[in-house]
DNA sequence: CGTGAGGATTGGAACGTTCCAATTCCGAGG
DNA sequence: CCTCGGAATTGGAACGTTCCAATCCTCACG
């Protein structure tokens, strides 16, 4: 009995319903609500009033799928307890905005299978295009998704993948930048805090030996993780080595490597020069010199590329290489006598 | 006459294609790709093989077309260059992984007007609920949300609104909580770095200036921001003005005057003692005192209110306020002499 | 007053699923 | 050999749009 009123109080209004009020067909509807301009002047009055006063809202899901187009771009971050990536994703968002695309997020998966499961959930969402903030996927799979969606690669250089393309910093460029940053204030004994054992990590691991090594220095690496407490204990095996500057990994850990200094009351840039990576907008105020990397910047230029991808698909791979420079501050100074 | 091969190589398979190859109709594909148990083995195999061998991936949109249910949240965050709402959206994201939804996102809208168009846009896109993480909406636009969408906010407490539940930290109780601190360390002249012109730092104000009335001393506001910048100005005018302590509306704003306070050459916490608010994880190293808040927590919270509310739309409104507390540390000391 | 042009409007197929009701199949029991 | 019951399978309607082709109007023109 009240089973009508409940209906018609539950059900949205529908295409079909905005034209029966308006006294018109439900294509005329969808014309005038697209803004054709082949809708009578009166007509698109009359619809518009009814849809309002019904509260009608289009149905994007109905739309997609007869036009076979979500609008919808699919990110995938690996972790968002790191503000890198948060940044990033700000940039990415940034350039989505002007696009007129919305954004399907998936983070922070704790092993590399709930990963391409959840990346499976964007694809089968019809996801237009595909931004990873980092991934542990393997080529293969990179590829196979590739195949099956624009996609684009942030944080580091994937090349040989047909129609991938990806952003990244040079690390080997930057770990060299701190460690010429250091020798020219007259340090030897420099020391690298590691970012344990993942890509970005070897990277700038080896960035670091490299230069060391052009100097003509003996490089001294300690564990160490992307967090702070990596950080904090790759400090003190750091100085426990006799070192006098340090290049870590990035600045989180950095961060870290500094309360560690501070508790062994060594005093920061007089005993222990520091030098993070990353230049996390966050940390601007810090004075912590860093490499640093157009985080947000990085970003926006996935983004963008990506948008040509879906306008060109078969466009050749691009890989962009942002700038690193490093940011001098008050956390690296002279050697110690 | 390549057509038909150039289009076979475009178009992606489908139940249809699936059920062709295996030898079945689409109607018994869709029962063996849902897992029902009416399959016959035989033919569950086959079906299998051939979703496997074309690359069959079903299509989402179609599917929540058809069962009214998209299993997609939205989120709204006013802001993501602040790390407090990335690690609200970090709770979030966990929760919502555990219950089977995506979550779609919408971030960083400079005016309110933009806000408003894009969460319409989530719910065009047929949202099952909304998780906003602050946001710039009247009541009664607000209000109409909640109508139409389960909806949860986080940040401040929103009450008198059918159906919406909110997450909030008790502002007024925690400003309290660093006045007595400081009080209680002996300072006198504590002045207030405001957060500027917005909901949560009129409530932090409006603590600070109660809780500096119990204890009988005046009340000196210095007007700052939410940001580095904002904590950096006002610390300089807190100074000038003669304070010894300062309560700063929130973290960012408080490495922002530490940062002042150190080109002034003021020692903290000998000359001058910060108390920061918010709690971040990502300043634990930091030593900075502050008033805590478990922020992951408040988005876990939020992300299950939402479920439940999903369950049930009719349940009565919850309005969770969480936890709030002093971490003491080293940013503040006695006050000098 | 008939004709035609062109604008306005409409019905209906299609998008890729789900799910109900109906049908087919198969073997056991009479 | 027929019947019955249950398991397996199937066709088709529905979800809410878009968009094409077809129809309807109206009015100017001959």
């Amino acid at each position: 009995m009240s089973d009508s009123l409940a209906e018609s109080a539950k059900r949205r209004p529908t295409l079909h319903d905005v034209a029966a009020r308006a006294g018109v067909s439900k294509s005329l509807v969808s014309l005038a609500l697209q803004g054709s301009p082949k809708v009578a002047p009166a007509s698109r009055e009359a619809i518009l009033t009814a849809a309002d006063e019904l509260g009608y809202r289009p149905n994007r899901t109905a739309s997609s799928l007869v036009r076979q187009r979500t609008h919808t771009i699919g990110v995938h971050l690996l972790d968002l307890h790191n503000p890198v990536f948060a940044e990033i994703l700000d940039g990415v968002q940034e350039a989505v905005r002007g696009h007129d695309y919305s954004t399907l997020l998936v983070t922070g998966n704790a092993d590399p299978v709930t990963e391409r499961t959840e990346i499976t959930r964007l694809l089968e969402s019809r996801v237009e295009g595909l931004v990873l903030i980092a991934h542990r996927l393997s080529d293969e799979d990179l590829a196979a998704i590739a195949r099956e969606v624009p996609t684009v690669v942030v944080t580091w250089r994937t090349d040989g993948i047909a129609g991938l393309d990806s952003v990244a910093g040079d690390d080997l460029a930057g770990a060299r930048l701190a460690v010429d940053h250091l020798v020219s204030l007259g340090h030897g004994r420099i020391a690298h805090v590691s970012g344990g054992d993942n890509r970005i990590a070897r990277e700038r691991r080896a960035g670091y030996e490299r230069a060391m090594a052009d100097h003509g220095l003996a490089p001294v690496v300690v564990d160490g993780a992307f967090t702070e407490q990596g950080g904090y204990a790759g400090a003190e095996s750091a100085v426990d080595a006799g070192a006098t500057a340090l290049v870590v990994a990035n600045d989180l850990a950095a961060i870290g490597a500094l309360a560690a200094l501070r508790t062994r009351g060594l005093r920061v840039p007089e005993d222990v020069s520091v030098v993070g990576y990353d230049g996390m907008r966050l940390f601007d105020s810090l004075d912590l010199t860093t490499v640093a990397q157009p985080l947000a910047d990085m970003g926006r230029v996935a983004a963008d590329l990506l948008m040509e991808r879906i306008e060109t698909p078969d466009k050749p791979s691009t890989h962009r290489l942002v700038e690193t420079r490093l940011v001098p501050r008050g956390s690296s100074g002279p050697a110690p006598a």
